[in-house]
DNA sequence: GTCTATATAGGGATAGAC
DNA sequence: GTCTATCCCTATATAGAC
């Protein structure tokens, strides 16, 4: 896996997951063909395996990137200190940054956990039994203050999540509803980075 | 196509169908097995190539139907007399209600979009084209009679359908992140109905 | 219409030379 | 480490008997 190499060069194995990443992201674990990720690669199917020795193997790899990426830091965002309001600011404009860069994961993780559910298991379960906890404390705690409407943390939480992710996964059918090209598309995902906070605090504060 | 049979039978196009939808809304094109769908109709593999030649026609039929239980419905809801909040109401009951019956759907489609958008024009674009505009006007009306908070139409409706919708797409990591078993995760759906509806008129109702 | 048997191709994986 | 050639299984699709 170490090769000497070109200090511009970037070596076979990242050449491949490159490759992998972009094959597997459009067209998931059954769609994707091994030469089509060679042929990206500008190499030839033997180093594939070579490297990665089957497909299962590579897109693992390529998963595992993608849940670190899009789940470590719904963990992170939702944590963090603050005002309920500045959490939420927090939480939508850092996530949906992660989204405008990476725009292809939110529905290649989905689509994989729908059809292999035993995978959430694998890749996910440590993350998911830390997740919100600090968060629903937060919420219940305002709730019993009278410092916000009364609402279920689960609601709240996914209430959130959905309003950041859906579009990243409706994004063809969002383009074509409003006749967006991908400019237009990322201009509202980025507009939303204010609308969506908006959206939820007013949902939620005394009046 | 056509066949006598027992008033109690149901004939094979039927059944292949049945099995057909089963399959595929559980693994996708590419992840679906034909042998797999022959084993649950109970009958063999040529005969779902003598009803509907190939896999790629089968997929489509099931597609079609699942397009049209999911997306006619939204237009058709979207676009209910009365208030906005009564519209808000009657679309969230009557969505949240065809979820629960057809959990499988809003995953299967979007999966089926993002591998393939060229399927989006095939199927939807008639449907797109006539959706939303009357939502839109009753809101930008509203908004113009200082009925309503100021919202861009597009975010409202794109987030009146992520609150519905994504719970379905996630719901395995939903389930494990809350733990629910599915009846939890049905009984959660269903107190949706209610908080949905509250959360989005809270969030656009002038105080 | 329904079955068994088989053709054909595609794609993952390996062997072996360099 | 990288390549070419090839193996071999799997899955779609067809042929043909009943």
């Amino acid at each position: 896996m170490v090769r000497k190499m070109d200090k511009y060069d970037i070596n076979t194995e990242e050449r491949i997951l490159k490759a992998a990443k972009s094959v597997f992201h459009r067209k998931g674990m059954y769609g994707a063909r091994m030469q089509e990720i060679a042929d990206e690669a500008g190499i030839n199917k033997a180093m594939l395996h070579y490297y990665f020795r089957n497909k299962e193997n590579l897109f693992k790899a390529v998963f595992r990137d993608a849940v670190e990426k899009i789940f470590i830091n719904v963990s992170k965002f939702l944590e963090s200190e603050g005002t309920i309001d500045e959490s939420i600011k927090n939480f939508v404009e850092n996530y949906i940054d992660i989204m405008i860069e990476n725009i292809y994961l939110p529905p290649f993780i989905l689509n994989e956990i729908n059809q292999n559910p035993e995978k959430l298991s694998e890749f996910f379960k440590p993350l998911l039994e830390s997740l919100p906890v600090q968060l629903i404390k937060k919420i219940l705690k305002e709730t019993s203050e009278n410092k916000i409407k009364p609402i279920d943390p689960r609601d709240f939480i996914i209430n959130i999540i959905s309003l950041c992710i859906f579009p990243a996964i409706a994004k063809p059918i969002v383009k074509e509803l409003f006749n967006m090209d991908d400019e237009k598309f990322i201009e509202f995902l980025k507009n939303r980075k204010k609308s969506i906070p908006e959206f939820i605090i007013n949902s939620i504060k005394l009046t």
